[in-house]
DNA sequence: TTGATATATGTTATGGTATAACATATCAAC
DNA sequence: GTTGATATGTTATACCATAACATATATCAA
């Protein structure tokens, strides 16, 4: 698999594809994509890192979407919650899914310099921690991984 | 590897040996387990469970220790930093390490219905992902992995 | 079309988490 | 005992997140 969020791409077709995919998506399960949730998803997409609630507020403000913490927080956790963005945990912000439609375990590479975020695929539920899990009981129902360290960029310049 | 956590076990010797690895520990290295650090570090492993910062706070309160958040953040921050205590980034809180003195490189699983946890051992920056990371030229510098489920109680007994 | 139900939004208020900044005290080594 | 580094005390504030309740909009059945 790829990563995603360091190399050069073609960013527009991030932008209309992720768009799309949710509207499929929602359309299929009977979803309602709303103009703020639609216009948050189309934030993250086109800002292309990772976000916090109050930076997205602040574009919804300015664009009349509205003004008020849940506001923003509620349209994320519906995106969050249907697999069209991420919760970066680490970083308390959220980011665009870069595998919109796929069903898929994230897995995340945090830049400590400068912040950036990539999304790679995670195997976290098999391999030897689905196995101690099972023997201790215990379900894994998703996983949270965060790689923290340096990206190409800040190996090469570090501050 | 084994789970911690979720067994039944000598709770007294995992407080003194906590307690003496990181005294020995920092004896070694020349640290400084002052009086708020190391009641810091007995509070996490008496509880034996993660908690806020501010619920230790409250307890150094108590007792005397300090009142102002700084005083519980700086004494948790010098406990994660050389591996005493680990910060759960998905509940915000610290809890105290399993594995004192050993290097290891942790994942917790982590339980939804009452916020249980038990430290097991990860291996993120070997297998697929280190790979993927280093093909995108990424250093993983270290990992955060949470498991998010049931523990064996919960499953049992579903709220 | 209308009424009933579920879902989504607007808004106020507040709670929980974390750190910057600066003054003071303590330790360790010379 | 002076000095430099490290740790603590304290104030103030910033950032992150949600409870609670009022209002509006969509959906569907009668």
């Amino acid at each position: 698999m790829t990563t995603v969020g360091f190399e050069i791409h073609n960013h527009a077709h991030c932008i209309t594809n992720g768009v799309k995919s949710a509207d499929a998506f929602c359309a299929n399960a009977g979803l309602r994509l709303t103009p703020t949730r639609r216009r948050v998803l189309e934030i993250l997409l086109e800002q292309h890192r990772s976000m916090g609630a109050y930076e997205v507020l602040d574009i919804l403000r300015d664009e009349g979407l509205g003004s008020q913490p849940p506001v923003a927080y509620r349209a994320l956790e519906f995106l969050v919650l249907h697999g069209f963005a991420h919760r970066i945990e680490r970083l308390n912000a959220f980011i665009a899914c870069a595998h919109p439609g796929e069903d898929h375990a994230p897995a995340f590479l945090i830049c400590r310099g400068c912040d950036s975020v990539a999304e790679a695929s995670s195997e976290t539920t098999k391999g030897r921690l689905g196995k101690t899990a099972n023997a201790a009981g215990f379900v894994i129902e998703r996983a949270v991984v965060e790689a923290i360290g340096l990206c190409p960029k800040c190996r090469k310049d570090p501050k």
